[in-house]
DNA sequence: CTCAGTGCAAAGTCTTTGCACTCGT
DNA sequence: ACGAGTGCAAAGACTTTGCACTGAG
């Protein structure tokens, strides 16, 4: 999954961010993960690579990749503030495992009609929504039943 | 909308939960509210009927009922742990107004279909969901547009 | 009467800010 | 060489904990 790294390297490089070894090696783990990371797990991760690193770089660069759309924040009542890379650059919505973090994104569900019903029955304009799923993943399945 | 504070009295009464004034006027506030509330919002709202309350009584107040199920977290990208008192009982919904905060409870949506095919798809079993909308309520549009 | 509940103060956690130094461009 | 980016330390915001007192049942 180094793929989307790669791609906001080049994104942050037109836009005239300075690209260090701190930034790479964040968007490394970012891009290599396939669960939602906290701050602190994302500094965790990056000392073998980055041994200086400071907490303070990986908020403000969360921060900068947040504005720029690349990351989402995954909710759920339990989860809060917690980031993943983002894989689809349109719309779409998280399966969260909750054994293991893992989040598979997926983009087609048709909630036009529920959101038009609603905008007739409310009339709210409605501008988005959040939607997300959460479960076991079949590993952590196989886990629970041993 | 006393109704749902009143309801949730009676059930924490029957928990042998205690039933002081200043839960009472939580209660009262959270009841009351259309909008999801920060703690700071509720210690803010309950000094009136309840001077002297610490918001650490809220903090701890607002676990139980959260334990409990009678209030629902609010997610977004942009907030996070506020709370609006539960007025359904089952399953539901949120339509959040990003103006002014009020959120509307809807029920039926089957995501059911979906649901399916994304544990078909991902071999997930699949425990549950959330789902927000955000939009602009109709008063808050007519601000908009004035 | 008893102990859950309260309020205060202190501690703890998470995040942001100020500032001098460093290093990518 | 310039200024964005970094790391440290300190400040700030939010939440939890310890403890003695209070009042609901």
């Amino acid at each position: 999954m180094e793929f989307a790294g790669k791609k906001i390297l080049a994104a942050l490089k037109q836009r005239h961010y300075k690209l260090t070894p701190q930034r790479r090696a964040v968007l490394k783990v970012l891009g290599s993960s396939q669960e939602h990371l906290t701050t602190a797990d994302i500094y965790e991760k990056v000392q073998p690579e980055c041994p200086g690193i400071g907490l303070v770089t990986i908020y403000r660069f969360l921060q900068i990749l947040t504005e720029l759309g690349f990351i989402c924040e995954v909710h759920s009542d339990e989860i809060c503030h917690r980031y993943i890379i983002r894989r689809q650059v349109v719309h779409h919505h998280h399966l969260i495992c909750s054994g293991c973090g893992a989040v598979v994104d997926f983009i087609d569900c048709d909630l036009s009609e529920l959101e038009d019903r609603l905008s007739r029955d409310t009339g709210f304009e409605v501008g988005g929504h959040l939607l997300e799923f959460y479960g076991r993943c079949q590993h952590c399945q196989i886990i629970d039943s041993s």
